[in-house]
RNA sequence: GCGAAAGUGGCGGAAUUGGCAGACGCACCAGACUUAGGAUCUGGCGGGUAAAACCGUGGGGGUUCGAGUCCCCCCUUUCGCACCA
């Protein structure tokens, strides 16, 4: 160990000082990868839980900036809830399924299970190089049995609750991954994952989870998610889509078609019915084939608004379709006034919601109103806007009026009443003659998880002849993914070219009988991984209910982080499978998460990190050049953590100077040896020491608040910074023996604790340096004292009518007659005031002083 | 179109509650040490001025003794939603 200097000399800075992150990083690298139970969560233990979770990444070959910022963050909370006191359980796995697998099978002719153990084992060692604490024994890898069987287990219990059907529906069908996607994976007409590959429509059998059944549930908890970001809590609540109106049946006119003689519309604004003066319905409504079957012309321009809205769905301008629509000359019936009204189709009516029927009320609606002036249908005025004067209104309406302020006219003997008033009394009579009733629609649907793909969990049904749709019974779990599949992107499943998979026999009457070869979707797999974790190697059950209860408690995961773009589909499939699990009995939770954390992208030169642009900054080039420690604490330090980070190469280096810095003042002031080290520091300090306590306490204050508050990570390390450039500051006094060798020990082990959740590496060689021996992880975090952190003196700026004149330096607890006197008696503030007459003193106790003349 | 977030030096960012704008770091400049410096240490660093004054947090107004922070209007960027009846 170096000892430091001779009192009165200079430091002398040999060139053995310099820090050598690769050195230390490796040294300490070897020792963790020999203690396997160093990250383990305690399982029978009587200390407080706190479960931290990133979210776990998909196995696509190696790090990215992105993923080091993540687990960055991550780490950081793990380590100082350990250094807390709290059992921490801090896990990571690995979303393997999925599509990327087979594109590279077939590109590199590697089996896809092989790719991705590889891409797994490569990624797992930048994961440890990068020092992160994770308890590698509960390891997840949902590409293998003894986590996917638990997929499909779940599966049958769907399938038992009726939570799980089947059915023939039109698909989004994604031409480059060849398989279908569910409505939430396409983003504007294209595949989220093929930004440039347009959708396509495909009718296909396809197996639905009715996530819809807890459609009301997973909108109202929202309101209990008081730990999320309220962007991704609205994102969640605008696509729930939860909308209430009144369902509303017009007769035919006439003879009715076979398809029925009612054409039901969904309708927000009932109230607004008396100035209905068409119902238009969406080109693939099912009456729609009545009404073309004798009318070739009409059938033709049927066709056109089809594919003029498939073409706007594709694009993802389903928003502003240019309104088109087609006359039926059919008529139905208004059930509130009899009245006869033109059924029209029109292309942006949409077959998906409500009923895809509406009644148009042009006066009253936007769309209507736009489309009624294009076709030029009758537009009625019967909602009067509150505040509006009636004569001027009737005359010269500007309309529509889109309102629900209002209130109703021309409208029978609803005229008068207010627009809400009239909601209510037109359901109430549309339920009593049976014509209509309140109803709630949700934009949310049922969850499509069939897929045409290989590398993803078998469904475990067969299809028999004479028994139809059978599950596979349970004991028969798992249905093994079969190896050596010839991997194609042609349409359907690869699985459907091998018989040994296909053909078997059905578990009820033992005849031939074939599998269902489609496999599941990955959200699957990731919906409910991190109850695994709570029991990763149970062979029986997907975990024990009582250890899921321990870690997961009444509201759920203590933290959980990842990036926004999973704030929907990710999370939204969690929250159901926890509310299916609870109402299953196996836990008791109602949500999994209790507080979610976003981080923002990485991006450089203001761009997201792409191939293409050539600006991808590789994390296994920056350990290589200055470190794990530096790459983590640069991806905390540049930018508070939930916003975007762009990354600069010379501002790591700025990170790795300051590392450096704090490894010279270690190898210099370190003195474990000496007599004094291990002695408890004096009470009264020299004013020198003083200065360091008194910052070393605010740098504790500032890094623990900052910990359970606002997480701005940034501030936190430039706080320690500070407490450094303090250290350097005093070293002269700490040669001059100004500064007592135990206070200094004290100061260094607090400097050690506060580096720990940033810069592992750096802190265990240090702490190793203190002559410590304890598990650092597990030493307690440092507290500090509100008193040790007041300053003795401050200087409170004078200002004159608001502009800064002059400081004055008084005692912290000066009266403000006094501080008022000494800003009074301050020569610039004199000539500032000079000549002019003092109104105002104002005086804000510790912080300024605002004098206020004329 | 609707909703949210953001806009501060050459750059990343600080200022947590209305109270010294620019912490911390990068870049740059100067000095020290040095055979050397892409190491290290010290100092400087919003604009402006000889120094001051003065100006300065996207733009314009307002409230206040005092505004980056609060209110009103506008501009720009990012994100989310978008004929959802």
């Amino acid at each position: 160990m170096t000892n430091g200097t001779e009192a009165g000399a200079p430091a002398p800075r040999p060139n053995d000082e310099r820090y050598d992150a690769q050195t230390i990083e490796k040294k300490w690298f070897e020792r963790w990868q020999h203690d396997a139970s160093l990250y383990a969560a305690e399982p029978n233990s009587t200390k407080k839980k706190y479960y931290v979770l990133e979210m776990l990444p998909y196995p696509s070959g190696a790090l990215h900036m992105g993923h080091v910022r993540n687990y960055a963050i991550g780490d950081a909370l793990a380590r100082y809830m350990w250094m807390n006191g709290y059992n921490v359980l801090h896990p990571m796995g690995w979303d393997s399924f999925g599509l990327p697998a087979e594109n590279a099978a077939i590109s590199n002719n590697t089996p896809p299970r092989e790719w991705t153990l590889r891409n797994i084992a490569n990624m797992k060692a930048q994961m440890k190089r990068l020092g992160f604490a994770y308890d590698w024994s509960r390891e997840v890898t949902t590409c293998l049995p003894d986590y996917y069987r638990w997929n499909q287990w779940f599966f049958l219990r769907l399938y038992e609750q009726g939570l799980v059907y089947r059915k023939k529906s039109k698909v989004n069908w994604c031409p480059k991954c060849a398989t279908v996607l569910a409505n939430e994976q396409v983003v504007n007409g294209c595949c989220w994952r093929h930004e440039d590959t347009q959708v396509e429509q495909r009718e296909l059998e396809q197996w639905f989870v009715r996530t819809t059944k807890y459609a009301e549930e997973l909108l109202r908890d929202l309101d209990r998610l008081q730990g999320w970001p309220e962007k991704v809590r609205t994102m969640q609540r605008n696509w729930i889509g939860r909308s209430e109106g009144t369902l509303v049946d017009f007769e035919l006119e006439g003879n009715a078609g076979p398809a029925g003689s009612k054409i039901s519309v969904f309708t927000t604004r009932i109230d607004t019915i008396f100035g209905a003066t068409s119902v238009q319905l969406a080109p693939e409504h099912p009456l729609v084939a009545d009404f073309t079957r004798y009318n070739q012309p009409l059938g033709a321009s049927v066709q056109q608004l089809i594919a003029e809205q498939r073409k706007a769905k594709e694009t993802g301008d389903i928003g502003e379709i240019e309104k088109h629509g087609v006359n039926t000359h059919r008529y139905a019936i208004n059930p509130f006034n009899g009245e006869r009204i033109p059924i029209w189709i029109a292309n942006y009516i949409l077959m998906d919601y409500g009923t895809g029927a509406i009644m148009s009320v042009p006066a009253h609606d936007d769309r209507d109103y736009d489309f009624a002036q294009k076709y030029k249908l009758e537009i009625r005025l019967v909602i009067l806007p509150v505040g509006n004067d009636p004569e001027e209104t009737m005359a010269e309406p500007k309309l529509p009026f889109t309102t629900h302020d209002g209130m109703v006219i021309n409208s029978g003997p609803y005229s008068g009443v207010s627009c809400a008033e009239a909601v209510k009394k037109m359901t109430a009579y549309a339920e009593e003659k049976g014509f209509g009733k309140a109803t709630v629609t949700y934009r949310l649907k049922d969850w499509g998880i069939s897929r045409q793909r290989y590398w993803g969990t078998p469904i475990p049904m067969v299809y028999c002849e004479k028994d139809g749709i059978v599950p596979v019974p349970e004991k028969d779990l798992p249905v093994i993914l079969p190896e050596n599949v010839k991997v194609t992107l042609a349409g359907g499943s690869p699985l459907g070219d091998v018989p040994e998979f296909v053909n078997v026999t059905c578990p009820k009457c033992g005849g031939p009988a074939r599998r269902e070869t489609d496999t599941m979707d990955t959200f699957v797999d990731s919906s409910w991984y991190f109850y695994r974790y709570t029991d990763a190697r149970n062979d029986s059950a997907p975990f024990d209910g009582k250890i899921a209860q321990y870690w997961f408690g009444d509201r759920g995961i203590d933290q959980y982080i990842g990036g926004v773009e999973h704030a929907i589909l990710h999370l939204i499939y969690s929250r159901f499978w926890t509310k299916f699990m609870r109402d299953l009995g196996m836990i008791t939770n109602d949500e999994p998460v209790e507080r979610l954390f976003t981080q923002g992208m990485v991006i450089k030169e203001g761009r997201k990190m792409s191939k293409n642009l050539g600006n991808v900054v590789s994390p296994d080039e920056m350990v290589a050049r200055y470190g794990a420690d530096a790459a983590r604490l640069y991806s905390l330090f540049a930018a508070p953590p939930d916003r975007d980070l762009d990354w600069q190469d010379t501002g790591i280096e700025g990170i790795q100077r300051f590392l450096g810095r704090v490894y010279r003042f270690f190898i210099r002031n370190a003195r474990p040896d000496h007599p004094d080290w291990h002695k408890p520091a004096p009470a009264e300090l020299s004013p020198a020491a003083r200065a360091i306590q008194r910052k070393l306490h605010q740098t504790i204050k500032r890094v623990s608040d900052d910990f359970q508050g606002r997480w701005h990570f940034n501030t936190c390390i430039s706080a320690i910074m500070e407490l450094v450039n303090a250290l350097y500051a005093a070293e002269e006094a700490i040669a001059r023996n100004a500064v007592p060798v135990s206070f200094l020990a004290d100061v260094q082990r607090s400097l050690v604790l506060l580096v720990a959740p940033f810069a592992p590496y750096l802190a265990h060689e240090l702490w190793e340096m203190l002559g410590e021996k304890g598990n650092l992880l597990k030493a307690p975090w440092p507290q500090y004292d509100a008193e040790l952190a007041k300053e003795e003196e401050i200087e409170i700026p004078v200002q004159v009518n608001g502009k800064l004149r002059s400081r004055v330096t008084v005692a912290a607890d000066a009266d403000e007659t006094f501080v008022l006197e000494r800003a009074l008696a301050d020569d610039k503030v004199k000539a500032a005031i000079a000549g002019k007459q003092l109104v105002k003193k104002i005086y804000v106790p510790g912080k300024m002083v605002n004098l206020v003349v004329k």
